[in-house]
DNA sequence: CGAGGGGCATCAGTGACTGAGATCCGGCAG
DNA sequence: CTGCCGGATCTCAGTCACTGATGCCCCTCG
């Protein structure tokens, strides 16, 4: 227990940032239209006066961050002149650092890739990995043929705990060496971009935001299936990245009374109970699986996953079984969580989750509808993503749109 | 799995919005200082400029909300002129509406209770109990001698869920008959007031943002030691409600591999294994208190709770052990939240608190730590409220000066 | 081909914040 | 006791984002 900090009171506001603030709101808005808006439609929708959406309309158009994309003549009168999103207004790069691979990706202002690619992680110290990557970075870019004053800056996701202030990973279990790596100096430094870092999971959650389309709205839960499981929250459209950026750890959720035992004490936790090393080693076990190879690393586990749901689609019923335990295992930590926050919505994604997704999507809803404590007021839409299994990188690099564009209350606070 | 709701895009914002936030942010710097504020000290706080805090401090000054206290000169030049909140400024009415008991306070603006009375809660249909409320509350506002153009409006603590857009409560289990009662608009009516609803857990944690001292400030969750357990939520000093009003229900977190079989199905919810009625049917069955109620319901357990810490107190072995249990297994539940949100405190209070503080404070905090996901990063503060048994009740009528005076993002948005 | 209607731009007008300078207030040195 | 000085606060324009009124533009329809 610590001496309780001085607090922090909220800093006012003034025009400018009121000017700035209602320019992302406008953006947003014509974002998260699939087809443009109108200035008309805009007004309406923003609640500003069609005068006020003109004069920011100009400065978006002037900015390129949209264009003019016809006209829409319904009845008489004038047609309406649509505004768009212009995908070539602004880019940026994202990396996923995940213990096994790193992913790159080249975004562009729609949230759709332009360009990516992938290393298997080396399994040197940090300083050498980190020079690969910038190096990586700069290929990628130049091969994409973007215009680099366009760039807004460099994103990536890390595996946590991270330290946000630091912009460093802290000890990550899997990513022995990686201790108090201070990657966001590190990076920005070697690729002369504006960095940003944030935990893998908070990342995907803010693809979704970015990408995802309608999915990506409101306050949802997304929860992030890969070599591990966490979650990403979103509320009201905001991002919950926590104190230290490091929210969305569900792993010590106790899910299976009699499970595994973990490495907190208990057992059944998330970690020893669903993640996909755990059903590899039970199939095994269980002789779904051939043979058994130790100390399976990361894209090793994502093979014999793999397997595991080829012999289950392939009607294998102990298949079937283990991931039919998994939902329900993993369902009951989402319960836990959609209680907690009683969000509207959860997103599954992630590597692992283009596989698993037809076992998860028969069971889970009806098992969170039925742990729903909101159960009488408003029901949870389960959905999958629509973001692929890049969801990672390309959050990464949302990081850096959703930073300059989104229309965040903190925006709006005078910085101290 | 539902249609995908229309987003409903953030709302832009305008001059008066701006302004009357800033004077919010004024307000509440004052009003988290001990001692007042000078304008000076407010400009540099708030980032605000010094021509600025004057217009607004004169407004605070007009509408009584502050007033000016003193003087207070350190060195050579103009004393400084010390800006304090007006208590007589405004007030709030707060009903907890509990299965067992029915509290009431009025508040004044710094958050201290005028007055406050309490009746046993009618077992009658909803009709009934909510006139009797209404006079309770005409009665209430007569005794306090407050003049009733100062106050604001009435807020309203209730057991979930409730539907937060109908201000209705929803079959909550320990109140029968209450099948969405539209209890906002009834008390409304028959008050004349302004009322909120709001559940009474997030009652709770916005009493400690309000009257809470240092330890309401920031990120944390409000830790509701009551006939059941809950939790009320506060991220970046603003209360997260979800969806409809609903989060916070962390009952059927599993913190106990074994334990007592709940109605969801599993065994060692919160809910099963560590509210007051199992911790004092446990020690029935222990034998530590004699005989055995059934059926004990809202005040009964409190009373028998109370006996349970005395033997306790008195160095009955059976009776610390269960209370030391009951710590152990709380600090289950309350990490899995932390870790989910990673905020930087707990609070522990309601009306069970005060008597299982020893034991709990003892114990929960260095568990905590070590589950504490973020450890490597931050410490995870554990403290019990300084608001007392009365939290619930105190909370709603903070619910009315939050909804009123409190610098939230929403306050600036336009409504549509 | 003209009337009509809706979209959008132009032009002041309002109001909140800002910067410069004036004013006020108390302590301190002479 | 008096004048000087430093700091806090106020006064007075100035800037800028949003708003309301007005008018132009462009398309459809009769």
């Amino acid at each position: 227990m610590t001496e309780i900090r001085q607090p922090t009171p909220r800093r006012g506001t003034n025009l400018p940032r009121m000017g700035d603030f209602n320019l992302t709101v406008i953006l947003e808005a014509i974002r998260r239209s699939t087809l443009g808006l109108s200035r008309v439609e805009l007004a309406q929708i923003v609640g500003l006066s069609p005068q006020t959406i003109s004069n920011i309309s100009r400065r978006l158009l002037d900015q390129q961050l949209i264009v003019e994309a016809g006209k829409e003549g319904s009845g008489p009168g004038k047609p309406r002149t649509i505004l768009r999103l212009n995908p070539a207004g602004m880019y940026a790069v994202g990396v996923h650092l995940d213990p096994a691979v790193i992913t790159f990706v080249v975004l562009d202002l729609l949230g759709d890739v332009v360009r990516h690619s992938r290393m298997a992680t080396p399994g040197g110290d940090p300083a050498g990995v980190i020079t690969s990557i910038a190096g990586q970075i700069k290929v990628l870019i130049e091969e994409s043929g973007v215009d680099e004053s366009k760039i807004a800056g460099l994103g990536v996701a890390v595996p946590g705990p991270i330290d946000l202030d630091e912009g460093s990973v802290v000890e990550p279990p899997l990513l022995t060496r990686w201790n108090r790596v201070r990657i966001r100096e590190a990076l920005s430094e070697a690729t002369g971009l504006e960095t940003l870092v944030d935990k893998d999971v908070t990342s995907a959650a803010v693809a979704e935001t970015w990408a995802g389309g309608a999915s990506g709205a409101g306050s949802f839960v997304f929860m992030y299936m890969g070599t591990g499981i966490g979650c990403g929250i979103v509320l009201n459209d905001e991002v919950v990245r926590g104190t230290s950026g490091n929210a969305g750890e569900i792993g010590h959720i106790v899910v299976e009374p009699g499970g595994p035992l973990c490495d907190c004490g208990l057992h059944g936790c998330v970690k020893s109970s669903c993640i996909p090393q755990v059903l590899v080693a039970e199939a095994e076990a269980a002789g779904v699986l051939d043979g058994h190879r130790e100390g399976a690393d990361g894209p090793e586990v994502q093979e014999r996953y793999a397997e595991l749901c080829d012999k289950a689609d392939a009607g294998d019923q102990k298949a079937i079984a283990i991931l039919d335990k998994s939902a329900t295992l993993v369902a009951r930590a989402v319960s836990v969580v959609t209680n907690t926050l009683d969000v509207e919505r959860v997103v599954f994604g992630g590597p692992f989750w283009a596989r698993m997704s037809p076992y998860f999507m028969e069971r889970v809803p009806a098992l969170l509808d039925k742990n729903n404590a909101a159960r009488m007021i408003h029901d949870l839409e389960v959905v999958g993503t629509g973001v692929g299994e890049d969801v990672g990188a390309i959050g990464a690099a949302c990081l850096v749109l959703e930073h300059m564009l989104a229309p965040r209350a903190q925006r709006l606070l005078l910085e101290g």
